[in-house]
DNA sequence: TAGATTGTTAATCGATTAACAATC
DNA sequence: TAGATTGTTAATCGATTAACAATC
């Protein structure tokens, strides 16, 4: 039944099983198992149909999944049969490499504006983005509907530019900063941070 | 004991615990206790006591724990208490991002050598870098001695980069192209698709 | 000593897997 | 029909939490 609460960890897996499938459709496939998909993401396939089955019957006995059409049930699931604007804050490394990224289309987004502080950045051009004012940040995310943002500011600046996106109205936030950020219950917070990636790998390295 | 099995999901936890620690040292502290760091973190107290629990016995009854010592501690459990040299492959956005990213500095890890295969690309600099041949990978890899590797080529090239980094003797890759690899079982790999976790928080948003 | 916090046990909670009837 | 694969249940497995003795 769709009206008990669905685990977080299940979620976690749902748009890695849209990766593969939309993988699976440039490659023109019209059909997939749930042991397919489970090889490709090393998952078990029981994992798979138990996962799926939270939110309805989308296979058929004795066939599979019609791919195209677990892709929109699972979009339409995580909220990603629209394209979403997202802000991103900070134009270094990491904020412009956002804003440029191409890896955005078809999954749901799309880098709307990107903001520094640095008077010397405030006014160039990333890509077809000239950089704004994050003086601003607050009201133009508003104006703008904005509800997802990256942060890509050093660490010592992340806590305050949360506040501000909060403050913007923003729902979900994913930070770049390798810092831990304080949120109200209601915010969304996701992490990326490389090293974070690697420590968990040496553990298992002599 | 630490001759038991320790599960993934702590190793998982181990790298937050230390990123934690390592600011409140920048914030001249000496102590902390379960209850602080779990706070930071949105941990339980009780379950940080368990994890640390399962490694030795780091903490003072009464007292808490000694944060110098207890990021020692860590680093050695998690083997970063070197530095490791790591591979970067592929010298677009992402991938001279990573090469120049100064993230990596007291996490245990240094950028040695960025590869590319664009004719147009290889023999440039970036930051202090050459970009080198990948036509050389594996044999360049192994000769250097280098166990940890990033991709940021297409997903289309991912699988092959892969497989010629554990042809030149890699044992951990962290992969930036929004595509699942397979690889041998001793082999560790990771991965960062910022949509990947936008997707994940989309759900909760309406 | 009194107060505080760890380390650890046992209980609870939740996630994964195995197995199979249903059914295409 | 025979073969295949889903959807789902029940059993297993593993992770988290609560609680408290130990002890600083």
């Amino acid at each position: 039944m769709s009206e008990n609460k669905i685990p977080d960890i299940v979620i976690g897996r749902l748009p890695l099983y849209l990766r593969s499938l939309q993988r699976m459709q440039q490659e023109n496939r019209i059909i997939t198992s749930s042991q397919e998909l489970g090889e490709r993401l090393g998952i078990s396939a029981a994992q798979i149909r138990k996962d799926l089955s939270l939110f309805g019957e989308f296979g058929k006995q004795g066939t599979g999944y019609n791919i195209p059409y677990l892709i929109e049930k699972i979009q339409q699931i995580l909220h990603v049969d629209r394209v979403w604007d997202v802000v991103v804050v900070g134009a270094g490394d990491i904020g412009s490499g956002l804003a440029r990224y191409q890896g955005f289309s078809n999954r749901g987004f799309r880098v709307a504006m990107i903001f520094d502080r640095d008077p010397l950045k405030i006014g160039a051009k990333i890509g077809n983005f000239i950089i704004q004012d994050s003086h601003n940040l607050s009201e133009t995310i508003r104006k703008a509907g904005i509800k997802i943002a990256m942060i890509a500011v050093p660490s010592s600046e992340a806590q305050t530019v949360a506040n501000q996106l909060i403050k913007g109205g923003v729902r979900a936030i994913l930070n770049y900063a390798p810092i831990s950020i304080s949120v109200p219950p209601h915010i969304q917070i996701q992490y990326i941070d490389p090293s974070i990636h690697l420590q968990r790998m040496t553990y298992y390295l002599e």
